[in-house]
DNA sequence: CGAACTGCATTTTTT
DNA sequence: ATGCAGTTCG
């Protein structure tokens, strides 16, 4: 019975904090997994106690560390699996990490809790909702549904969209939940001018919302975890006891909200173990902190930092061009990276006359290697934004060479899918009224703005969730028959389809939505190229919901585990951003487009100054590292974009680049060679075209179209007697007949008999 | 209510 | 160029 499970078990009661009091049984010999790890390595993974900062260059066998740490402590017995937490930023590294323990344990370990920051605080929020006001069940919205939710808040505010675009607004709201601000904590100097200086009170609004929503959102979840720990000092004391390990990937990733998440929950034990790598930090600009790992020696006295600097993965030119590139930029932990493989080929650099002639050089280079049997899975193509890969998509379309873009559109993100969603959100939370609205009118049911308003309206006054309006409305005169109608007709739709709920699986449940809501006929009746792919995703969908148990489960993983479904079994071409190249490797990297301006980015530089350049640079450095035998940088003297040519000098990032590590493959004449200024250096700046500079503004515009605006209800609702005369906006002046609750009886003067909702009248 | 037109902006992206 | 969102017209 050698079981590491059955070994911890009561070895360590859950509640007693510090070291294990049995002292684990110590192996007689090394375990082999051990044996394998370098010096560094098997340090990271020893160190089990106490504070620790794993500095795991590119490339250094960071994931086997991390594994293999897990697998230890497990296997010495330290802590059993429910006792070890293990953060990671993706549900894919999450994953990969339940793979590989499992594979050094050599069984799948239950119950221990891996997972995102965001996936972990929804589990524990589940189960402390009421703490933070909310209800267990409460949904969790994606991007597209805030925006909604922001829009109409401006809207009430009067704020001028244009002006204040919601994603703007959003943005900033987003900085600050990153940094651990509710509104009562946003200080005055950080509120930029946006949305006529009531952003706060935006803010605010939001919050609420979301709260009468019984929902969240993603910067919530760490938000309102915060604030459950916070606020109970019990609940935390309980987390505390039990995570007796942490582990955390990609910490130079982690922002404010989530570090303070860590802090508090790692007081008890004080066993955390950190690994990432500064040089890699590329998220700044979604609310990442560089300074939570160059601080972590101070955060956590008496830490202890480990650093991995072997390099398995690229060759000695490749990592000395990297390491060089990268000491551009100050205030780094620091690190050296070697490598025992051979020489290999040195970092190739071009230039080119423009992006067509790149894209071809790149296409013909790529053909000769796969001629030359090289997989072309074993090929990348990185570019500094999405809309570079259109060229080399062309050309490898017209060379007959597979590819794939990785990290366009998701599949959950789509909008068909999202709209199938919303009808299931709807069934499984009626009060769900940003999903209700979604789908209220898709397919067209005649059910316009002027519907909606009424809607609204009614909602807004009784403040109750959109379809319980709408179940009293369809009783009144309110809507237009044909709007009554089909609003009458969709409830029952769903009363009908939740009664099914209880009796049919998911899929087939989502199969009859579909289907009898009309939203696949409506597909099927257009004409458009995509219709037939969107429907193809529906039934994708749907195939995809026969592995829950129930809806409820289903959205959850939607809701956090956004992932895209990545194929790559074909042997295809791999075309992507440098961001989403973190943490993949190649044989072979393209990395086009470095110019001054595209790469480095000039909005980088513009918004961000020195700070901006220096995670440009760490963007060049994690290109780089991509590469295990071969790296080709290219830049071009022109490039069209947005239809405008304009004429680029190349990169710095390609003067940083050491002549020792690289070959300049110039064609001569186009620049002075060795890579820098040249002919072309007269001084114009490459994006300094028109309309790049500022941002022009547009006088606000003239037409109001509030023209239409209900009474307010702002006081206690007003109590209505038969024989009462009242005024209606569309109706007009009428007398009471009958009262049933909130609903009249009124014989309108001009209009006739009507039932109406008391709210939309006035007592005259 | 839906189709056509207009103006405008255009880095990176996970949860 | 292009796509998106908001507005206008039938």
């Amino acid at each position: 019975m050698s079981d590491p499970f059955e070994l911890a078990e009561g070895a360590s009661p859950a509640d007693d904090a510090g070291p294990a009091p049995d002292a684990p049984p110590v192996p007689a010999a090394d375990p082999p997994y051990l044996n394998i790890l370098n010096d560094s390595q098997r340090a990271a993974v020893e160190a089990t106690d106490g504070p620790v900062l794993v500095l795991a260059g590119a490339g250094t066998g960071k994931t086997r560390v991390l594994t293999t740490r897990l697998a230890h402590i497990l296997m010495l017995g330290l802590a059993r699996p429910w006792e070890m937490l293990a953060v990671t930023f993706t549900n894919k590294a999450a994953r990969e990490m339940k793979d590989r323990v499992a594979a050094h344990v050599g069984r799948a370990v239950e119950g221990w809790w891996v997972g995102t920051f965001h996936a972990l605080s929804a589990r524990i929020l589940r189960t402390h909702a009421e703490a933070v006001g909310l209800t267990p069940d409460f949904t969790i919205l994606d991007e597209d549904d805030q925006l909604r939710l922001l829009k109409q808040i401006l809207e009430a505010h009067d704020i001028d969209e244009k002006k204040s675009p919601a994603r703007a607004v959003l943005g900033v709201i987003q900085r600050w939940k990153d940094r651990g601000l509710s509104p009562d904590r946003v200080a005055g100097a950080d509120v930029p001018d946006l949305a006529n200086g009531r952003l706060v009170e935006i803010y605010a609004d939001y919050q609420g919302r979301l709260k009468t929503l019984n929902a969240v959102d993603f910067g919530d979840l760490l938000l309102h975890a915060l604030e459950l720990f916070q606020g109970d000092a019990e609940v935390l004391a309980k987390y505390q006891r039990m995570f007796r390990y942490i582990l955390v990937d990609e910490y130079q990733d982690t922002n404010v909200a989530q570090y303070l998440w860590l802090r508090l929950l790692a007081q008890g034990h004080k066993n955390i173990c950190c690994v990432g790598d500064d040089d890699q930090s590329i998220y700044s600009w979604r609310g990442a902190e560089v300074g939570n790992i160059l601080r972590f020696e101070k955060d956590f006295p008496g830490a202890r930092i480990v650093r991995l600097e072997r390099n398995y993965r690229s060759t000695p030119h490749i990592l000395g061009a990297a390491s060089v590139l990268i000491t551009h930029n100050e205030g780094r932990l620091g690190k050296t990276l070697w490598t025992e493989l051979d020489e290999g080929e040195k970092v190739s650099v071009r230039g080119v006359w423009d992006g067509e002639e790149e894209a071809r050089a790149v296409g013909d280079e790529i053909e000769a290697l796969h001629a030359k049997d090289h997989a072309l899975n074993e090929m990348a193509v990185l570019v500094r934004a999405g809309f570079q890969t259109r060229e080399f998509e062309e050309r490898l379309i017209t060379l007959g060479v597979p590819y794939r873009v990785i990290g366009g559109q998701r599949f959950y993100e789509r909008l068909e899918v999202r709209d199938a969603i919303a009808y299931f959100r709807v069934i499984a939370q009626p009060a769900d009224d940003l999903a209700f609205e979604r789908i209220v009118n898709v397919p067209k049911r005649g059910l316009g703005k002027a519907a909606l308003q009424t809607l609204h309206h009614l909602s807004r006054a009784d403040g109750m969730a959109l379809s319980m309006a709408a179940a009293r409305l369809i009783d009144t005169d309110e809507l237009r028959p044909r709007a009554r109608r089909a609003l009458a007709g969709l409830l029952e739709d769903f009363a009908r389809w939740r009664g099914l709920a209880g009796a049919v699986g998911p899929a087939e449940l989502a199969a009859t939505v579909l289907d009898e809501s009309g939203y696949a006929d409506m597909w099927r009746a257009n004409k458009s190229p995509e219709a037939p792919g969107r429907l193809e995703n529906l039934k994708e969908l749907v195939a995809a919901l026969e592995e829950f148990e129930n809806l409820a489960g289903f959205l959850e993983h939607v809701s956090l585990v956004m992932e895209n479904a990545d194929s790559s079994v074909d042997d295809k071409v791999n075309l992507m951003t440098l961001h989403g190249a973190k943490g993949l490797e190649f044989e072979t990297v393209f990395l086009p487009g470095w110019e001054e301006g595209l790469f480095p980015h000039q909005r980088a530089l513009d918004e961000d100054g020195v700070k901006g350049l220096e995670e440009e640079r760490r963007l060049a450095y994690v290109g780089l590292t991509r590469a295990r035998h071969r790296a080709i940088v290219s830049f071009a003297a022109n490039r069209r974009i947005y239809n405008q040519w304009q004429s680029a000098l190349p990169s710095r990032f390609v003067d940083e680049l050491p002549d020792e590590h690289v070959e300049h493959a110039v064609q001569p004449g186009l620049y002075g060679g060795g890579g820098g200024g040249g002919e072309l250096s007269d001084g114009a700046a490459f994006f300094d075209g028109a309309g790049w500079g500022r941002r022009r503004r547009r006088p606000a515009a003239t037409i109001d179209h509030a023209t239409w605006q209900a009474p307010r209800h702002d006081g206690p609702p007003q109590a209505f007697e038969a024989g009462q005369r009242v005024f209606h906006q569309k109706f007009g002046y009428g007398h009471v007949t009958a009262v049933d609750g909130n609903k009249l009886e009124i014989a309108f003067e001009k209009a006739g008999n009507k039932k109406v909702v008391d709210s939309f009248v006035d007592a005259v």
